[in-house]
DNA sequence: GCCGGCATCAGCCAAATGGATGATTCCTGG
DNA sequence: CCAGGAATCATCCATTTGGCTGATGCCGGC
């Protein structure tokens, strides 16, 4: 019998799954969490033999931190990251961190009970469509934007001029300019409301 | 006994809601659907009491089309209006589409039961930190933007230049600069990526 | 110790953007 | 029919933005 753990801020979807998961008679839910630090906890406690972790855990840390929490633990659990969004910025990071695979939360549900089972055999589970992005992912990997940048592509969001965005980080107008101009570089853009449009589409902010 | 179809594009979810609603003996599930359209053909069909309905439906029609053309039928179900977000400009447009009300997904689980229960009654159902909101939108509603206005601004928004939009539209760079005066003022920013973001925030695109 | 990346700043210039004002056409509701 | 909103286009002008080039100081790894 493979023990499975779910980690969702939604309450019904928590209630989605366990209906799901506990259709068949070869998975039973030893526990639910609804956040990552509330998983951590009980995975310590519980040792399930998968975690079905959604990504987004409204606050508190976020499914990636999760993830590699889990996986510091001894035994640890597979990982399996559900969810709705197929960031490309998101899947690299939870595969990364050490899960065991990404599934859509709008799979069917034997997909998920499959995907629970394989991840509990220790293989890499992708949603069909996810695989192909994820290898092409792996071949031109995402531009690695530094910490600063990140930071000034957070205002420029936010629909911030570069004078806001300087008088806020307290440097000047042409330093602004010049992480910009790196931002554009490496998200191969040429206007700052694409170079939002990008961002958000990647995931990266 | 109250029927109740239920309308999200997630099967996981419609597990949950089913688990969650048939857990008392007042309420039975008679349907679910996984578009707009097979919602509407459905209602027409089963003729339930309420109808729980996702705003976000994938593709196909969204949310608030299938509640206008729900409360059309005859008789009309009462339409409960359930979703991840809480964007100001789409609470407004459900309850104008005839919605009994609005809740979050990730409130708990008798929250749902009892709002089903109201909706069926006839009242008015919103998730309490959203009614402040609703009658506060009341008071000074969204700017209305012109159909051609909302076409614009999602050019914008994936981080089109004026002339890019004004090829795509098939208009002049003078039309799409008017548009964008007109935009900017009855959203209240002067650049555009400040419209994008208040356009992102509140849900107007 | 030196190289390279990062963050900081500067100046110049071309292009894009935004504000102001006004005109025309079309359509719709009273 | 007519007022008014919507969409279209135009011109002028100031500001902002983006591209280019180059410089400085700092820090971490080899």
């Amino acid at each position: 019998m493979t023990t499975v753990l779910l980690v969702d801020d939604h309450p019904v979807v928590r209630s989605g799954l366990r209906a799901v998961i506990e259709a068949g008679d070869a998975l039973t839910v030893v526990g639910e969490a609804a956040t990552g630090e509330e998983a951590i906890t009980l995975a310590g406690h519980l040792h399930p033999d998968v975690v079905l972790c959604d990504l987004r855990l409204g606050s508190g840390i976020d499914g990636i931190r999760t993830t590699i929490a889990l996986r510091a633990l001894d035994p640890a659990p597979a990982v399996l990251i559900l969810t709705t969004f197929d960031r490309d910025a998101e899947v690299l990071g939870a595969i990364e961190a050490g899960a065991a695979g990404y599934l859509l939360k709008d799979v069917d549900p034997e997909v998920i009970v499959q995907g629970i089972h394989r991840a509990a055999a220790g293989d890499m589970v992708l949603a069909p469509d996810l695989a192909t992005r994820v290898l092409k992912g792996m071949r031109s990997p995402l531009p690695r934007l530094t910490d600063r940048e990140i930071e000034v592509l957070r205002h420029l969001a936010r629909g911030a001029t570069n004078k806001e965005i300087a008088r806020t980080l307290f440097v000047t107008e042409a330093t602004v300019k010049s992480h910009l101009a790196h931002i554009f570089t490496k998200l191969d853009v040429d206007s700052r409301s694409r170079a939002i449009h990008v961002a958000q589409e990647t995931g990266l902010i």
